[in-house]
DNA sequence: TCCATATATCATGAATTATTGATATACTGA
DNA sequence: TCAGTATATCAATAATTCATGATATATGGA
């Protein structure tokens, strides 16, 4: 997976299966949701819901892992983080040090983790 | 102009010009910019520039005012506020009373404002 | 090794979107 | 009212995107 542009993010989140889709990772958390699983809770058939996916995932803004014969998707904070950071870059007034800790707790950034964000997105 | 949902929004920034002309009325704030002044900076001819400026304008995200015989366009931050609300919907593990006052910061939500809030995406 | 389950890929046609030249509209000042 | 500037709309073509049926790949268990 290699995400070069915002863009292609938006574009991942313009289309409502897969935005529906990024939601309910959002709210899922660190326990993610199997791709079925998403299906099913979507009514959307396999295929559809894999293309979709692999748009997602593409874009930078979730994540998966395979357990066996499923594969668990996730949201991914760090992407996430990244592309909003690029989008409100300078929105307080060109004022980077008011606005910057904002973005981080937007998207749930861990202080802890703040040296690992992804800056991609960032000019 | 009506907005009534986040995948017309997604959609709008999915454009490289628009993006950009979306992040430029960011930075320029409450001086916003004229559509010519948007179109010369960013290469873009008049007409192309036009639509986009439109598709931008029902997206919610961008609003404008006409001075005489220009148009100034700005950055809307209601429309941006709601948008990263509904995107970001329980991402601090289903605890709103933590998440949204992250949300009205990292869109720079004056407290004072906050009854005016954009709830059109919100379910 | 064979079968069943879970997910991905491929090819296709339908629908949507982007850009452009041409033209129309809105406003200002003379 | 006329000319000029700023912006919007229209029509058409080219390019992109979407969902789908069919099929392929990956894994686990018997």
């Amino acid at each position: 997976m290699d995400i070069t542009n915002a863009p292609v993010a938006f574009s991942a989140l313009s289309q409502p299966t897969r935005l529906d889709v990024f939601r309910l990772l959002v709210k899922a958390g660190n326990d993610g949701m199997l791709s079925g699983e998403l299906g099913q809770r979507l009514n959307v058939r396999q295929n559809t819901m894999s293309a979709n996916l692999s748009i997602l995932l593409q874009s930078g803004l979730i994540r998966n892992e395979r357990m066996g014969r499923t594969i668990r998707y996730f949201a991914d904070y760090d992407g996430i983080h990244g592309l909003l950071a690029f989008l409100m870059e300078d929105c307080c007034g060109g004022k980077p040090e008011f606005c910057e800790p904002l973005i981080d707790q937007i998207t749930c950034t861990p202080k802890e983790h703040k040296e690992d964000n992804d800056t991609r997105y960032l000019s």
